[in-house]
DNA sequence: GTAGACCTTCAAGTAACTTGAGGGTCAAGG
DNA sequence: CCTTGACCCTCAAGTTACTTGAAGGTCTAC
């Protein structure tokens, strides 16, 4: 496994060749080495790095998140527990989203419901539903 | 209710100025009459317009799909059927969405409990979480 | 000799706002 | 009379995490 080039390192981190070169514009990826022709060449661990960093983002970190696993990662003085709390507050976060998502599809199975029995496809100026979303709110929808 | 300045607009609807601002310069708002110093001046449709359309961000609709609702309420030639599908597609793209952070949430868990039993707060570089996920990936991490 | 598959750079576009700079108007308080 | 605070205005740039486009170089295969 030598020279790996950025079409490859893509194929093998599910990722495509400018997201990693933004990578590296942002600090993310180290500057790799270059060829004659100026084209990049990884190393294995380049690869295993990246595939850390597309793993958390599949988790949602965001870059910033990333850059700090990442130095935890590097850094021989930093504890698995900081790494656990951050994904422990990451998990509330996501536990947060979901309660608002939830509510959400509530309220859209409301609006979707009312349609069918009030409206039952009549003209877009008399519809109940869409009336009410711009007064305070009947129908049960809009509540948040 | 006569005139209506921004900041009051704002307050009603739970908007910002520059938000209401934004909304006229994409054309989602029309262009209200000004003062002569300038001064933007509502009348009480603009509070109904705009809070139908903040119902529908809460709602997580895109600013397309709000465009699309509010010419779907204005045109006389719609059905409410055609507002009724908007959502029901919407509501079928919430509950994708539910699903993945359901399966991002599942991971968070098995990795913060990773970090608890099998690192016990051990230095970064040794910990068994952080380096598996540069890896293939064993501890049940990473799972898509 | 040219078509296709790679690679390079830099700049701009995306969503939905937010923030900042720089300035104007108006009423109340000292 | 002057300043302070609360409003309002415009225009430009910043945010997140990339994607897309323009314009070009290199190499192999047919």
């Amino acid at each position: 496994m030598g020279a790996i080039k950025i079409g490859e390192l893509a194929a093998r981190t599910g990722t495509s060749a400018p997201t990693i070169r933004y990578y590296e514009q942002i600090g993310l990826l180290r500057r790799p080495e270059r060829q004659e022709r100026g084209q990049r060449v990884y190393a294995g661990d380049d690869v295993e790095r990246l595939t850390f960093i597309r793993r958390c983002r599949e988790f949602d970190f965001s870059i910033d998140q990333v850059r700090a696993l990442t130095a935890l990662v590097q850094d021989p003085r930093s504890s698995c527990t900081d790494a656990r709390d951050l994904a422990a507050t990451h998990l509330s976060a996501v536990r947060a989203k979901m309660r608002e998502l939830k509510a959400l599809e509530r309220s859209l199975v409301q609006f979707v419901k009312t349609c069918d029995t009030a409206c039952a496809g009549g003209p877009g100026p008399d519809c109940v539903v869409l009336g009410d979303l711009g007064k305070s709110c009947g129908c049960g929808v809009g509540v948040r």
